[in-house]
DNA sequence: CAGTTTGTAAACTTTTTATTTCACAAAGTT
DNA sequence: AACTTTGTGAAATAAAAAGTTTACAAACTG
């Protein structure tokens, strides 16, 4: 086997690292997160952040950050192995629950943000619907911010369940893996 | 109705920006970019460049980039009105679509640029796999890349039943709007 | 206990992305 | 035809994000 086709395996697995981590940065995650997540896949076994700022030519410090950033999106956990004093990560290995890890991380952020929301608006607007004097166009006005939070709200439901139809594995159900 | 009340009124329209713009980061999207799509929203309807500047603040060569780019995405329309000269935008107003749209074009890029990486990889791991003299050892490995090249295959063509389950608006038969 | 190693905060630097200014062609007006 | 207005490139600047260096506490080692 010459040196060439060595260099062509690696340069495989590289390939690979580059479409995971491309593929990634649809979630909206940085781009080192995602070579990050493509480099642990491709090793097939966990790593530490020592090994990581090797693979990856960036500083401990940095490797520390990402990861971080991927245990809060759930897809990398810290394992612990006996014997082994450096902290140990993996990332899941099915590309589909990584997919839906990810949607559901980043969507249920944005309906947790908008939880108090519709109220603060409603109560807000009828006080001042409530007012005794006002004009027929600042009644039509509030009239509509009243009905466009009610869609609001509806979307928002929707959006809630969606989540949840990923998360419960449902969609599978529907756009069936194989 | 004093100027306090006129002044809520005002505060709550640009909640509701906010809040779009907010969810609209979530697809990737730059926060400028939502918050065009929010006021463009509230308005109620369409916007010239210059009056999307006066309502943001920013430079119309910005409203034009930001513009350009939400056309790109599918979740603005250029709109002609006679007697009108200036450019006239428009946005959708069905937050559904407005998120199948981002859902569609984000992952259908993606699905795309990885249309020609499997053909690739898979004719380069044969050719190696062919010669005589490979150790057991990178045998191994490159067996392990090509079933891993079968996994990702598998996930786009997923990926690929998933756009198009959002898409053809499948998705609202099983997690309806309302 | 003195000496390492490990992970991360804090401050700084670099790189990337967002935005503005200036310029100019194309279309519209008078 | 001279004069405006409109939209958008291109270059420059500002703001934000990514990454590094230094420093240090906590956990290990001998």
């Amino acid at each position: 086997m010459t040196e060439e086709q060595k260099g062509k395996i690696n340069q495989m697995e590289d390939f690979f690292i580059d479409k995971i981590a491309d593929n990634m940065t649809t979630y909206g995650v940085s781009p080192t997160v995602g070579r990050v997540l493509g480099i642990i896949y491709m090793n097939r076994k966990p790593m530490t952040l020592n090994e990581l700022s090797e693979a990856t030519g960036m500083s401990k410090t940095r490797m520390s950050q990402v990861v971080r950033e991927m245990l809060d999106l759930n897809i990398a956990e810290k394992i612990f192995e006996k014997g082994v004093r450096r902290d140990l990560y993996t990332v899941e290995r099915d590309y589909y629950q990584t997919f839906v890890s990810l949607f559901t991380s980043n969507w249920q952020k944005v309906i947790n943000k908008n939880k108090m929301f519709d109220k603060k608006v409603k109560t807000e607007l009828v006080s001042i619907l409530e007012q005794a004097e006002i004009s027929e166009e600042d009644e039509i006005k509030i009239n509509h911010l009243l009905k466009e939070t009610k869609e609001w709200v509806d979307y928002y439901q929707w959006l809630a369940r969606l989540v949840d139809f990923f998360e419960s594995g449902e969609i599978f159900k529907h756009v069936p893996k194989t």
